[in-house]
DNA sequence: TCCTTATATTGATGATTATCGATATATAGT
DNA sequence: ACTATATATCGATAATCATCAATATAAGGA
């Protein structure tokens, strides 16, 4: 059993980090500027959860700059374990749908 | 919000539903099949509760047979699942890796 | 040093969910 | 019709988890 694998979908299986996830592709955001995104629908006790847990799947780069942390979207990871379902629960598909040479090592 | 793409992460973030879904990957079993599969670690109306969480997430395909119900892997909507996770959350990555040709529609 | 700002942590609460025993339903065989 | 088998559903329970208010930590500026 690949505990990695569970981690992450444990990790995406919640509407609010999807939309956090969403807000951080391609940018580099403080805390409080998703907390601030998010409209007040989320307190920032329970952003600073939600970070936490992508970063503990590997699916947000962390940078601290003074007191903030900035977060954003680490897409190799999120492609690599893309292909790492694929492999698993699609092997039939892996081959034809998959670029191995462009699939990030970890 | 894609919300399918929620559905679809919450059908595979338990690792119990991962194993059923490594044993449903490329036969048709029944449900007590799986039961016994998974070796007494769970019982029979928890397999029929995984088994419908998949069915609702599209996961797996089901065949009736008489009284028995066979539930297989269904890869292409796995990987179409997969796929809109990249296009989504690496968009960066998503033109080298996948190849579009090969990705079910739905 | 004191105050402010940014984020993390703690403790509590409510909601969701995984699990099971018991039971219902449905089908096949006798 | 009766029995056995296969699966689903119900009701309950325990565990997990999302959320927040309050507080701790840590860093920058006065």
């Amino acid at each position: 059993m690949d505990e990695q694998l569970v981690i992450f979908a444990k990790a995406i299986a919640d509407d609010t980090r999807q939309v956090i996830l969403k807000h951080l592709c391609c940018v580099w955001l403080s805390v409080n500027d998703v907390v601030d995104l998010l409209g007040g629908k989320v307190k920032q006790p329970t952003v600073s959860h939600h970070l936490k847990m992508l970063e503990d799947a590997g699916l947000v780069n962390v940078r601290q700059e003074g007191r903030q942390r900035f977060y954003t979207l680490n897409q190799e990871r999120m492609t690599f374990c893309c292909g790492q379902l694929i492999s698993t629960y699609a092997p039939d598909y892996a081959q034809q749908v998959i670029n191995p040479e462009a699939i990030p090592i970890k």
